[in-house]
RNA sequence: GGGCGUAUAGCUCAGCGGUAGAGCACUGCAUUGACAUUGCAGGGGUCGCAAGUUCAAACCUUGCUACGCCCA
C-alpha cells in the first residue's frame, strides 16, 4: 500500500478506531499474561469531554497501551457515572422548559424520564473518548447505576450499617436551598464576599440595661437560643445566667459562658442560633441544648417556618432568610428595621465575610438541622492512611501524600444521603416503633417513634419486620405512609382483622461519591468472586487529578481497603489542571474552555495526545497552548513523510524482533540509539515521566532518524538517476522504523498503526506489537566514526554560513596529521560526507595557501582551502571566537582540577571526568590557535 | 491562620549537586531529489532576591518577595 502524500488525520483515525473496536484489540484474550488494570474515572452521563479528560485519558490510554504492548493483560475499565445532581438537573430543565417540574410527577415517573433521557442523550462522552483514542474495554462498558453495580452499592451501605459505620444522626448539615438537598462539606465552597456586620442591643429580662451583640446575619435572631460571651471576659462575667428579653420574639434566652466568644471580636458578646450555625450548634449543646430542642426557622427553600415555641411573628412566616431577586421584602430586611424602629439597632458595619455556597448551585448554604445518613469516615480513613504511610499506595507526585494525610486525619463524618429522586435509594425502611403507636405517618424530621430495617431488599426488609413485629398483623410497605388505596387496607383489615403495619422506605438517594467510591472492585463483579476480580484487584494505577483526591480517590482507598482487605489500587497518579493559555483555570462561565474535540479536528488526535504527554511534567498544572499541539502535528506529519521516504527506497516493515545483524557503521550505530531510546522510554514508563517519554521518542524520531540516519543511508543522484539504497540499510531501516512506530504507539495510536501496515504486510496489528528489548548493544566503534561524521558536516555547514559561503559550495579537505583511525573512518564514509558535507575529497597533506577555513574535530584539524571565495577577517574572528569557548572551558575545568581540595574530596569519576574534558579542550584550543596562526 | 506548589531564553516548559536545554517565536541562508506542516545555521538566559552549606549550587538549607492552589 502506498502512503499518501499528504497525512490526513481524519481518515486513518475512524478507520483504526472501528477496526480496533471491532476485532476486541482493546482486550485480547490473554488468560496466561500478566494481568494490569486501570479503572477510568466514569465521567458524568451527562458529561461531554473537556481538555481535563483529553489528559486525563490520554495518560491511562499510554499506561494501557504500553502494558498492552508488554504483553500484559491490559484491561481499562469503563463506564459513566449516574452523576445524581447533575443529572437530575439536566432533566428538570427540560421540564421546566416545557412548563413542567419534576413534582408534576411521581418519583418512579420522574426516573422513567431521567432513565429514557440517558438511552437517548446520555454518554456522549463515550463517542468522544474514542475520537481520542482511548482503548477502553468497552464490551464491559458499566454504569453506577446498572444491575450489578447497584448490587454492590446497596450490599456497602447494609454491611457498613451492620457494622456501626453508617448511622443516622441530626445535626447541623450543609443544605443547599437550591437543589433543595443536603451536600458533604466537600462539595460547599467558601467565598469571600462584601456584608455587613449589624450591632444589636438585647434588652435584658430585669430590664437593668442591654447587652450588645453583633451579627453578620441578623435574620437568625429569630431562632436564637442564648447569647455568649467569654469565661474569661470580665466585662460580662456579672451577666452569665442571667435572661435577656429577645426583641420580636420576646423569647427569654440565657446569657452562656461559652469559649466561642471572642473578647476582641465586636462588644464581645455573640448571639447564638445552634439551628442555623455551626459553631452556634457546638455552643448550644455545650449550653446543654439537645438537637432535638433545637429551633428551626427555615424551611429547605430559606424560607421563614415557625419555631417549635411559636414566638415568630406571623407576618415574617413564608419569607426568605435573605434577599432574593423578586422578592419585595424579606426577613432580614425586616428584623433590621424592626430592631431599627425599636431602637436596638447600634450600628451597622462594612465587612468581608467569609461565606459558603453550593458548588453546583452557587446558592449560599444554609446550616440546617435534619436527620441525615452518615458514614464514619474517621475509621474508615485509618487504613487507607496507613496504606500510603507504608508504601502499600505509592502516590505519584510524592508531593500530594502530605496533603492527602491532612485530609485523612481530620476527616469528618460524611454525610451520604442526598433529597434527590436520581440515584440509589437508600434501602432502608422505617416502621412504628410499636406497632401501637402509627404516629410514624408523621414526616420524618425526627429518629424519634420509628424502627429502622436496613435491607438489601425489600422482601429482607418484610422478614427483618415479621421478626420485630411479630406475625400478628399483615405488614404492608409503602411507597408513600398516605397513598395506600382504600380497598387495599380494607382487604388487609378484613383479613387479620386488625390495622397493617405500615413501612414505608427512606425517600433519599446516595451520594454519587459513595456509589463511586466502589469504582475500582464494584466493576470486577464484586460482591460476587469472580476471576476477574482476582485477577484485576488491586488495580495497578489510578490516574486522576488532584481536584477529586478527597472526593474520589481517598474514598475509593477507603471503600477499597474495607471491603477488600487489600488496596485499590498501587500507585496514585494525580496530575494537574489544564488551565488556559493566560494561566487562568478554564470554565464555562469565562468563555475560555479550549474543546479538545476542536483540537483533535484541527491537528488530528495523535498530536493533541502527544501534546498532552509533553506537557505532562509531575506536580505541575498545564497551560494550553495551541503552536505546541501545532508543533507536534507537524511532528507526525515529519514521521508520516519519513515513511512514505523508507517506502519509495524499498524499506519495509522487519521480520524481525530483534535486531539485525549491520556491518555499516552507521546501521550499528542507529540500532544503539534504538537501544538507548527503549532504556530511557522504560525509566521515563517507571517513574511515570510523561514528558520524559515524549521527549526521548521525539529527539529519536527527528534528530537521530529522520535528521542523520535517513540523510545518512539515502541513496546518492547518479547523472539525475537515483541510486538504489544498499540491502543492509534496507533492512536495518525497517527494523527501526518498527521499534519507533512500537515505542510511539502508546502516544501516536493513529499514524502508527496507519504506517504499520502500509509499510508491509503484518501477522498482527500495532496495538498488539511486541516492545522493544534493548537486547543489542551499543557499538562504541559505531558511535566514535557516526560522531566524527556527523560533527565533521555540522561543522563544516556552520563555517560555510557564519562566512557566508552558499551551502552548496563543493569543497576539498586537507588533514595534515589525520589520526589512523580519520584515516578509516573517511574511506568508508566518503559518501556520506560528500552527499552531506559537500566534502569532495580529503588530502592528507598540509594544504598550500593560507586563505583556509578550518575546522577541529576530535582530534583532527580539517582544513579547507578557499582561495578566492573566503572574508579571511571573518575566519579570524570565527576561529578567535571558537579559541574562547575552549580556552574558557578549558581554563574552568584548569581552575577546578588546581583546587586541590576538588581532586581531594570529588568522588573519583568527577575527577577523571574533569581530567578528560580538560585534555579534549585543551587540545581543540591548542589545535584551532595553531590554525589562527596559519591565517597569517 | 495552617499547608502545598511555582518563579530558568520573548512565550510554554525540562533540568534538581560537576558549571544551562527543548518546542514555539525571532534572524540569516537554502531547496528539481520523503517532508515549507521543510532543511541548515544563528542570536537570545548574572536560572526571583539574599544569606548559608559544599571542593563545586539553577539544583541542598534558611529567610524574603511575587503569583497560584488547598484547608480552616
Amino acid at each position: 500500500m502506498t502512503i499518501d502524500k499528504t497525512f490526513d488525520p481524519a481518515a486513518i483515525e475512524a478507520k483504526w478506531y472501528a477496526h480496533w473496536e471491532s476485532t476486541g484489540a482493546f482486550r485480547p484474550e490473554r488468560p496466561d499474561a500478566e494481568p494490569y488494570t486501570i479503572v477510568n474515572p466514569p465521567p458524568n452521563v451527562t458529561g461531554s469531554l473537556h481538555i481535563g479528560h483529553a489528559l486525563d485519558n490520554t495518560l491511562q490510554d499510554i499506561l494501557i497501551r504500553h502494558a498492552r504492548l508488554q504483553g500484559k493483560d491490559a484491561l481499562w475499565v469503563v463506564g459513566t457515572d449516574h452523576a445524581g445532581i447533575a443529572t437530575q438537573m439536566v432533566v428538570e430543565r427540560q421540564l421546566n422548559a416545557r412548563q413542567q417540574k419534576r413534582t408534576d410527577f411521581t418519583r418512579d415517573e420522574f426516573i422513567a424520564k431521567v432513565w429514557e433521557w440517558k438511552e437517548e442523550s446520555g454518554g456522549e462522552i463515550t463517542g468522544q473518548l474514542r475520537r481520542l483514542g482511548c482503548s477502553m474495554d468497552w464490551e464491559n462498558e458499566r454504569f453506577t447505576m446498572d444491575e450489578g453495580f447497584s448490587k454492590a452499592v446497596i450490599k456497602v451501605f447494609v454491611e457498613l450499617y451492620n457494622q456501626g459505620l453508617l448511622y443516622r444522626d441530626k445535626r447541623l448539615v450543609n443544605w443547599d436551598p437550591g437543589l433543595k438537598t443536603a451536600i458533604s462539606d466537600l462539595e460547599v465552597e467558601t467565598r469571600e464576599i462584601n456584608g455587613k456586620f449589624w450591632h444589636f442591643k438585647y434588652p435584658l429580662e430585669d430590664g437593668s440595661g442591654f447587652i450588645s451583640v453583633a451579627t453578620t446575619r441578623p435574620e437568625t435572631m429569630l431562632a436564637d437560643m442564648a447569647v455568649a460571651v467569654n469565661p474569661s471576659d470580665e466585662r460580662y462575667a456579672h451577666l452569665v445566667g442571667k435572661n435577656v428579653r429577645l426583641p420580636i420574639t420576646g423569647r427569654l434566652i440565657p446569657i452562656v459562658a461559652d469559649e466561642h466568644a471572642d473578647p476582641e471580636l465586636g462588644s464581645g458578646a455573640v448571639k447564638v442560633t445552634p439551628g442555623h450555625d455551626f459553631n452556634d450548634f457546638e455552643v448550644g449543646k455545650r449550653a446543654g441544648f439537645k438537637a432535638s430542642e433545637m429551633f428551626n426557622m427555615l424551611d429547605g427553600e430559606g424560607r421563614v417556618v415557625q419555631t417549635s415555641d411559636g414566638l415568630i411573628p406571623q407576618d415574617y412566616i413564608g419569607q426568605y432568610r435573605f434577599g432574593i431577586e423578586g422578592e419585595p421584602t424579606n426577613a432580614r430586611k425586616m428584623v433590621v428595621e424592626a430592631m431599627d424602629a425599636l431602637g436596638f439597632l447600634e450600628k451597622v458595619e462594612d465587612r468581608v465575610i467569609q461565606t459558603p455556597f453550593g458548588d453546583r448551585s452557587g446558592q449560599v448554604i444554609e446550616p440546617w438541622l435534619t436527620d441525615q445518613w452518615y458514614v464514619d469516615a474517621e475509621t474508615l480513613a485509618k487504613p487507607a492512611i496507613e496504606a500510603v504511610r507504608s508504601g502499600a499506595i505509592d502516590i505519584v507526585p510524592k508531593s500530594w501524600e502530605k496533603t492527602y494525610f491532612n485530609w485523612m486525619e481530620n476527616i469528618q463524618p460524611w454525610c451520604v444521603s442526598r433529597q434527590l429522586w436520581w440515584g440509589h435509594r437508600i434501602p432502608v425502611w422505617y416502621g412504628p416503633i410499636s406497632y401501637d403507636d402509627d404516629k410514624y405517618q408523621a414526616n420524618f424530621t425526627s429518629l424519634e417513634g420509628y424502627k429502622i430495617f436496613v435491607a438489601e431488599d425489600e422482601a429482607e426488609a418484610h422478614a427483618q419486620a415479621l421478626e420485630f413485629y411479630g406475625s400478628s398483623r399483615p405488614i404492608i410497605i409503602e411507597e408513600q405512609p398516605l397513598s395506600i388505596s382504600e380497598p387495599e387496607r380494607l382487604v388487609a383489615e378484613a383479613s387479620f382483622g386488625k390495622a397493617p403495619i405500615r413501612l414505608h422506605r427512606d425517600n433519599d438517594v446516595l451520594d454519587t461519591w459513595f456509589s463511586s467510591a466502589l469504582w475500582p472492585f464494584g466493576t470486577l463483579g464484586w460482591p460476587d468472586q469472580s476471576s476477574e476480580l482476582d485477577r484485576h484487584y488491586p488495580n495497578d494505577v489510578l490516574v486522576s487529578g488532584f481536584d477529586i483526591l478527597f472526593f474520589w480517590d481517598a474514598r475509593m482507598a477507603m471503600q477499597g481497603i474495607h471491603f477488600m482487605k487489600e488496596v485499590p489500587w498501587k500507585t496514585l497518579y494525580l496530575h494537574g489542571l489544564v488551565r488556559a493559555a493566560d494561566g487562568s483555570k478554564m470554565s464555562k462561565s469565562k468563555g475560555n474552555t479550549v474543546d479538545p474535540l476542536g483540537l483533535i479536528d484541527q491537528y488530528g488526535a495523535d498530536a493533541l495526545r502527544f501534546f498532552m504527554a509533553a506537557m505532562e511534567s509531575q506536580g505541575r498544572d498545564i497551560k494550553m497552548d495551541e503552536s505546541r499541539v501545532a508543533g507536534y502535528r507537524n511532528f507526525a506529519t515529519k514521521l508520516w513523510n519519513a515513511a512514505r521516504f523508507a517506502q519509495s527506497n524499498g524499506i519495509s516493515g522487519s521480520h524481525s524482533i530483534s535486531a539485525p545483524k549491520a556491518e555499516l557503521a552507521v546501521n550499528r550505530w542507529i540500532i544503539g540509539e534504538v537501544v538507548g531510546t527503549v532504556e530511557k522510554l522504560n525509566k521515563a514508563f517507571a517513574e511515570f515521566r510523561f514528558d520524559g517519554m515524549a521527549d526521548v521518542i521525539y529527539h529519536m524520531v527527528f534528530d537521530q532518524f529522520c535528521d542523520w540516519y535517513l540523510e545518512l543511508i539515502k541513496p546518492a543522484f547518479v547523472d539525475g538517476e537515483k541510486g538504489e539504497m544498499d540491502a543492509e540499510s534496507q533492512i536495518v531501516a525497517g527494523w527501526v522504523l518498527d521499534q519507533i512506530l512500537v515505542m510511539l504507539h502508546p502516544f501516536m495510536p493513529f499514524i502508527t498503526e496507519e504506517l504499520w501496515h502500509a509499510l508491509g504486510e503484518r501477522p498482527y496489528d500495532i496495538i498488539h506489537a511486541n516492545w522493544p528489548e534493548p537486547s543489542a548493544t551499543v557499538d562504541a566503534d559505531a558511535v566514535r566514526e557516526i560522531d566524527w561524521v556527523i560533527d565533521t558536516i555540522s561543522k563544516t555547514r556552520s563555517f560555510k554560513a557564519e562566512l557566508n559561503i552558499p551551502p552548496g559550495t563543493r569543497l576539498t579537505a586537507n588533514i595534515a596529521d589525520p589520526q589512523p583511525s580519520t584515516i578509516a573512518i573517511i574511506e568508508r564514509q566518503a559518501a556520506a560526507l560528500s552527499r552531506l558535507g559537500r566534502i569532495d575529497s580529503f588530502a592528507f597533506a598540509p594544504v598550500e595557501t593560507n586563505n583556509i577555513a578550518q575546522i577541529v574535530v576530535g582530534g583532527d584539524t580539517v582544513v579547507f582551502a578557499l582561495d578566492g571565495i573566503i572574508d579571511l577577517d571573518a575566519e579570524r574572528s570565527r576561529i578567535t571566537k571558537a579559541i574562547e569557548a575552549a580556552a574558557k572551558e578549558r581554563d574552568a575545568l584548569a581552575g577546578r582540577l588546581s583546587n586541590a581540595a576538588f581532586v581531594e574530596k570529588a568522588k573519583p569519576e568527577a575527577v577523571e571526568k574533569a581530567r578528560a574534558d580538560h585534555a579534549e579542550k585543551a587540545s581543540e584550543a591548542e589545535r584551532l590557535t595553531a590554525a589562527l596562526a596559519r591565517l597569517g
